[in-house]
DNA sequence: CCTCTTCCCGAAAGCGCTTTCGGTAACTTG
DNA sequence: CAAGTTACCGAAAGCGCTTTCGGGAAGAGG
């Protein structure tokens, strides 16, 4: 590999001309870079990061920061989406992402603590809990980051449209004569949960349907046994309802399954209605109608949230925190069927 | 935040005796170790990363490398457990994971120059093939690394026991009857679906059952559509298999499909079971009959092998390459059931 | 021919930290 | 009390790179 001395003894110019040369200042000529780009591919040289990094005061990297709650991490089929399109985003652009521990030589420290060793650009924090500590000590930083999936009005925050995903969900049941349409909500300590409440309130006001005692049902933190349950909890009801929506895919597989336990059919007997369309909605029975979060719009608007806020900081201009909130779509598959007569 | 040197005189000592103190020199008095230790803590003190790494030549950072083939990336539902189990093992030693981009300032490069620019201390490879030109590349570098998912002599390898899943399989469905058992395979440039096929072919060799033509069919990548195709080439067949082992769980799901599709039932009219035990498989109808890897397992032996060979390294010990082959099960659901009379 | 630009190049300082190598003061030991 | 230890501390070099600033050479202009 070498280092720029190397390339500086073996084309015989100054370590500062070979810098230059391969950072293309304009003070140095054709002929000596040619021969210094040259002589770098000849040697395989590559510069060295950490040492760009400590005169730069610029590392090319962006941390990654999941919520503590969401203990699946990478694992999570909504946000590792998110993720995966935020990385191609921030690619282009040269960016790294880095995981990072909250260990540091066996000595605990905060996430946002292990970034700023770390010395990152930009930080991109998944998380729904706006109470989330983390975020809050990140907020106190000056360091540039974006949160995805929650709001807040002190930080660029991405996420999508929920409320008026849950009211498409509730329009649409009710344009296949469904009136007795319940919800199985998640928890609103999440933003994504209180939202969609939000909006399963507003369009059932709207259509002039009142909410029966016990169709609004908070299923917590979006799992598929929670959904399980908060199904049982609406078959036991004298009056259930004839279709549902379901703050989530997973919590809908749980609902569904719980249908079946009971000896009724979706969408036969009950339509459901999910949201998010993570992948393996299309392969259960019936395939899943839900409301489809666009996870690689998300995770470019991160993308591009964030590297606004890192080049304005270079260019010492004020921070500005923006919003963003993704469209969302409905996506017809098999689990709602016009209400039986 | 303030440097090593804000530290020293605030503190009246020595650049050279704070940076002994916060590194547990043992020739800096207790007293002035607290001193230290208390002004550190005080004015939020963090080393920078970058200038440690410099000057140590350790980075405590580890590539993490998606091979080409896999344009998931992250989204894998295989691969993002073991990434996620990995990240864990790491980070209780410390060590941080980058993904990097190929993109150096604008210039493509390979994933190995780009973390040798990043000057990580090893690479985590995840990737089947074996002709991966990036993987060949790593094994002419220096760089401590482990690949998972394909086996090698010439570098640390863990996977999981391939061949032997497959004879479970086949055992399985023998047990229950089947004699016409058909095995629909993952490509043979993929080291675990060679494995696979090998361990197809052993098992019904050894339970004297032939294997009848067509009834072993190449599905090129383990997708659900590729998955569902074969299964239709299956069915065409003049005498089609009473069950088919499925080299992974996304083609199982395809090949799933297909049955429907035709009008016939599983378990009922044939059985399959799958291979991987992805998440979903929990919540399609039926649930699948698969061999578990243990997604777990694999990440923390290849964590445990790779923090080997760097500590070796450090140590200036040879670098040890070991193989570490990781233990299937047979998870018992309700795609199989014993062959009708 | 002399002055003023323009074009190239390099010396040197600095980024924040680690580590070797000495040196001083205090403390033993015979 | 002299000589030998031990306990603490600091000067300085070095890790690999960027960037400011100044200076020499060559070309332009009068």
């Amino acid at each position: 590999m070498g280092t720029i001395y190397d390339l500086a003894k073996k084309t015989g110019f100054s370590i500062t001309t070979v810098s230059k040369a391969l950072n293309n200042y304009k003070d140095v000529s054709e002929k000596t870079r040619a021969k210094i780009l040259q002589a770098a591919a000849e040697m395989d040289y590559l510069p060295n990061a950490h040492a760009q990094s400590l005169s730069t005061k610029r590392s090319w990297a962006i941390g990654v920061m999941f919520s503590e709650a969401n203990e699946v991490g990478m694992k999570h089929p909504f946000f590792n989406g998110i993720i995966e399109s935020f990385r191609h985003a921030t690619e282009e652009h040269g960016y790294d992402l880095i995981f990072a521990s909250r260990n540091l030589r066996n000595r605990d420290m905060s996430y946002l603590e292990h970034f700023k060793h770390r010395a990152v650009d930009g930080i991109v924090v998944i998380c729904s809990d706006r109470m989330d500590e983390q975020v809050q000590e990140l907020m106190q930083s000056d360091i540039p980051f974006v949160v995805v999936d929650m709001d807040s009005a002190n930080c660029s925050v991405v996420y999508s449209d929920n409320t008026e995903g849950a009211r498409m969900a509730v329009n649409y049941l009710y344009e296949l004569g469904h009136r007795a349409i319940a919800h199985i909500a998640g928890d609103s300590s999440i933003d994504a949960g209180a939202a969609r409440v939000k909006g399963y309130e507003l369009a059932m006001h709207a259509l002039d349907l009142p909410i029966q005692p016990g169709y609004l049902v908070n299923a917590g933190f979006f799992s598929v046994e929670e959904g399980k349950q908060a199904m049982e909890q609406l078959l036991q009801l004298s009056s259930p309802p004839t279709a549902v929506f379901v703050a989530g895919d997973q919590m809908a597989i749980g609902a569904i399954e719980a249908v079946h336990e009971h000896g009724l059919r979706v969408p036969e007997d009950i339509s459901v209605i999910g949201y998010d369309d993570i992948e393996m909605i299309k392969y259960i029975t019936p395939k899943l109608t839900t409301i489809r979060q666009d996870t690689d719009e998300i995770g470019e608007a991160a993308a591009e949230l964030l590297i606004e806020q890192m080049t304005a900081k270079e260019r010492r201009t004020e921070r500005r925190t923006e919003r963003r909130v993704i469209p969302v779509r409905l996506i017809e598959r098999a689990s709602c069927a016009p209400v039986k007569k």
